[in-house]
DNA sequence: AATGAATGAGTTTTCATTCAT
DNA sequence: CATGAATGAAAACTCATTCAT
């Protein structure tokens, strides 16, 4: 059997494995033998347990990634676009559960080489994210005749809440197969939060601990 | 020196070494070591490495959420109440570190006994805050002659999209020691979102990926 | 039993074993069993098969220069005073087999840390004697009319040879238990060895290839 | 290419590897690397490890006693022959120095099959000596009016004392490349010893421990 | 109440060696 | 002739856990 082959069929054993048993609880045994190889042929191929862990991350973030980034309806008005870049994170997530555990969960916990691996990822979503926004701004915006710009702070304060609201859905989702929200309807759930802190961020209409916006 | 306070002793140590080093690379001779007492002192006083991880969770879980549920002013109006709750729940993950990571990043890591304690936890204050939005709802949006209610779904969404939210900006207030925003800053940037987006829900404009609401 | 006494078996097992099969060979179980303690133990108390190793060396060189100093008579006239190291080296490695290998044979095989250690020792061999030859030039030399100062180089090769000639007589004593030259007779072929070389030196009577001095 | 010449280019990977990195350090991946072939291919041509670090052992062997019968003039009187021979040692040792590691250093080091092979080339090379020396003896003995025969035993002695010197010297002129002395100093320096301790044995003069020749 | 001494079980990693092609 | 693919066996090292005192 060609390398190439086995070799994904070791990163699709070691993602299940990590992802459901923890990376220092996940022996080299278990993932071997969950991928039908001996031991020495996963060192063979991935050189060691760090390593291996550190291909899965990067497979499954830039799978991760390039799902959201061919989920973009790119002609599509701006509002339609963040939409359905969500859609996409939430059904890759939905698909690869073992995955986006890998990410979400295990790769965060352990040390600098992986952490930083993911942190990596996810600025880059953060900043697409807070791409989409300041292209929405700059689209719908323009219309309102008080339109703020919106400041880099202001921008990643929502895009890291955004990020942080989708990952908890995500989770809430994963956790209850089929009891949680579908897709669409995280999506939305998030669209009607995000579209309206937008709105309200760009009318200037903020609140703050003395006065009150009214709901 | 009795009891108790040994153990409290024991469990800090604990909780830093597990936050810091993560479950499995934490020996029970670091911790020891780091409460200054002998081996078999710990395993005397907490029997094991599972029931001592299980004892800190719990302790950690508890000491949250105590501090959130100070810090509601509950004769406020209910927008300030729900920031005052933020309000804590930043300034407590602000001020405990090692216990906010031990919750949010090392226990969802290792399998079940311990996820479940977190899980609960969470759900305890999403409950806490479905609540205060409900009452929320009920306070503010009698004015409105177009209320709708709030279904459980939508506001369990909102919850949990809200505390997600709340964790992402706290790990990202967290990562960069002074230079993320502060605890008054994260609260009121989620209060832009949840206000203007519970308002939306409530006056029936709710986003839907074929119309647009517009920004 | 106390840490000091199961240290001192895990020496002696260790120096046995790793003169018998090889630094490499020798394994951490062997060893453990051998001393007839349990593999965990012995790492508790040496750290590592390297500073286990580097621990054997140790011990093994202070004991051998420590014979040797120790034979040495003092207050003899210079050529006994040689002699009497010669023969505490002889007689030391000969009674101690497995430590000689160790040094002899096994140190020197073995990469940096352990080299160094045991070409300190040779090293300080060679000035003891290098200093005794000196000695005795001064001693027994005055005599002789036309006694020519010893060079720095010439004592150290002279010394060299004849730590070199001493530790292939060792081993070759040691080889046929019984078969070899005693202590006695080695120390002796030894001196007649030097002592004429030495002489030789001192009146200047050297060979070259050119000339011969004749025998 | 030949498979005479592929076997060759094995050996001289195989010595390089193993003199520096010792046997067991030295994996087959290694050698077959350094040689530039595949692993099957090594052991097609050459069975086992074993018998590979055999196969070298005794190359090396081989050729270091034919450079020393090369070096010997043959007609040259008894001391020049002596001192051609050691010359020729002192030269090829200097010349190939991962040969002389292993035949020294390495082969020595490792159980029965090996040291044996070492051995037995040491013992031709003291026989060579011996026989030497005993050449020696008779040529220019003849002229001294009581002058005693050698022994057996005297004679190994001396032999083994003068190899082991000169392997010492070995080491040290390798040691310190450059730093050390010629090929030239030493065998000189070893004929001023050997020349002096082979006139006073046939003489008759020794020194015992009881009495002393002098310097 | 508290600890020094001790270990069984399991982890990652390496390597000599062999087929099928 | 030559090699890419594959493995059984073993070695260094760690750790949660328990006694005897």
């Amino acid at each position: 059997m060609p390398r190439a082959v086995r070799e994904q069929q070791m990163l699709d054993a070691a993602v299940r494995t990590f992802a459901r048993r923890g990376y220092r609880n996940a022996s080299m045994d278990d993932i071997a033998e969950q991928a039908g190889v001996s031991k020495p042929l996963v060192y063979l191929y991935l050189n060691s347990k760090d390593e291996l862990f550190a291909a899965c991350i990067r497979r499954e973030a830039a799978s991760l990634v390039a799902a959201i980034r061919a989920a973009v309806e790119h002609d599509a008005p701006a509002d339609r676009r963040l939409w359905s870049g969500l859609h996409g994170f939430f059904t890759h997530t939905a698909e690869h559960p073992d995955g986006w555990a890998l990410l979400h969960v295990q790769a965060r916990t352990h040390g600098d080489p992986f952490a930083r691996e993911v942190a990596a990822m996810r600025a880059e979503i953060v900043e697409f994210v807070t791409h989409l926004l300041r292209t929405a701004v700059r689209e719908h915006g323009c219309g309102a005749a008080r339109t703020r710009r919106m400041t880099g702070g202001e921008a990643a304060g929502l895009a890291y809440a955004l990020v942080g609201a989708a990952e908890s859905l995500a989770e809430w989702a994963g956790g209850r197969a089929g009891g949680g929200p579908s897709a669409e309807e995280a999506a939305a759930t998030l669209m009607n939060f995000a579209w309206a802190g937008l709105g309200n961020l760009l009318r200037g209409e903020r609140w703050s601990p003395g006065e009150r916006v009214g709901a």
